[in-house]
DNA sequence: ACTTGTATTGACTGGAAGGTAACAATACCT
DNA sequence: AGGTATTGTTACCTTCCAGTCAATACAAGT
């Protein structure tokens, strides 16, 4: 019996188990699903990359299979067109915004520490491994249902940055501002650091992440201190590729 | 005789004038050149806003045209090839940031102030006219010899801003911090006002472009204030297209 | 070795888009 | 009106790419 292959979660978990044993050596190596899922997931940190690099238009399906030492015709097993690619990109962001966000809120003390907190973690993923799906550009090349899922979450996202300002307002930790505006402001800044980082560039990833937070956050900080551990002095540094310089 | 299509600015200046009377009407009407040129910059602007929507790979040359009325090949009177298009773009913005550099350093009172004065008038203008080529994304897609270009003067306009904050932390201005890394966070910042602003929104272009300054240049402020004419208060606000929403 | 289901590939198709060339229309001068 | 430079269009060529399919290599149980 010839299956068709395997394409979405839904796809996978509905397929029947094989005849063979279910759960030799005690589960330890990865089931079928498993493998399907992690192949899955290669793929869609393979596209990732080069959507941050040239966007989605300016990226080819061989372009990630590529990456990945494959031929393009096998990533059809495991995504059904290059725009679901896209948009699981945008779920994976959106989920991992998510999960700092509530770790925020869950571990903060007052309205800013919560948003220092939720933008730290943040940071920290996109700069310790740029793989992980950033794409927060290229929206426009969404299928219109797509776009409205991804508007949906990320007005939400806003709305529980703009809380926590809210939140600061209230309890003293942050200046009168307006919300939106400060949410849009830091996006921005978030969200450039794939623009300028590199790895193997002069800093450290968790001086960036430190660093950044501090700057962004002291714009709205009712009781600004100055920053710690900035690294001051000239810049000097490793050369950079040219691509990015940045000198 | 049938001339060549004009092409370049280069190409133009070359052109022999015609036989025709060269200053009839006081030169009130626009000449040959300055007819080509009005064109061209009409081609940027409509490509610019493409980009800014779609990409450079997202966007087609009929795409351009159609913004304009007419018909792809049209374009190519007045432009070599879509590379091109892109890197004018480009040129135009940067063009733009040198101004209100040099603007700002004229007029600033110290560091700080300078940099106010840059960020506010680069704001305003992209605010004020989204038809602006921002382009600022899609570096990506230009050949390896404009790209070069490009970075040689974006860099040299990060220096220029990291100027200033130096300036300010000798005037007293600016707190210590690491200046490359604060130019960083104040483009990220400025470019990502794209993203979320649409003419016809709940706030006025001057009410944006202050608060953004005060929010932005507060985070390096050696003397934090409160900020001005912050339009507090719930958003409320009119409805925006789907497209966009940030509700 | 044989069989069965799994994973990948080479070859192909249709459509979209960059770019060109010959032709048509318009404006402008005499 | 007639001629000429200018501006724009229709038709076309070529390249690239998303997506498909039949055929092939691979793995694993029996």
């Amino acid at each position: 019996m010839q299956q068709r292959p395997v394409k979405t979660k839904a796809t996978v978990a509905a397929r029947k188990p094989p005849g063979r044993a279910t759960a030799a050596w005690g589960n330890a190596l990865p089931s079928q699903e498993e493998k399907d899922e992690l192949r899955r997931s290669s793929i869609l940190r393979a596209a990732a990359q080069c959507f941050n690099r040239s966007g989605f238009h300016g990226t080819s399906m061989e372009d990630i299979a590529q990456r990945l030492g494959v031929t393009k015709p096998a990533l059809y097993r495991y995504v059904n067109n290059k725009h679901d690619v896209l948009a699981a990109c945008f779920d994976l962001v959106m989920d991992m915004s998510f999960r700092h966000l509530e770790l925020g809120v869950a571990n903060g003390r007052n309205g800013l520490d919560k948003l220092r907190r939720t933008i730290s973690g943040y940071l920290a993923e996109l700069i310790g491994d740029l793989g992980h799906p950033v794409v927060i550009l290229e929206e426009g090349a969404l299928l219109p249902e797509q776009l409205r899922g991804l508007i949906r979450r990320r007005d939400q996202l806003e709305r529980g940055y703009r809380e926590l300002i809210e939140e600061g307002k209230r309890d003293g930790s942050v200046i009168p501002c307006n919300s939106k505006l400060a949410v849009f402001t830091i996006f921005g800044a978030m969200n450039w650091v794939p623009k300028w980082y590199r790895p193997n560039g002069e800093w450290s990833p968790e001086f960036i992440a430190e660093s950044l937070v501090q700057l962004i956050t002291r714009a709205i900080d009712a009781h600004p201190q100055p920053l710690r551990d900035y690294a001051n002095g000239a810049p000097g540094g490793h050369p950079k590729p040219l691509e990015t310089s940045h000198a």
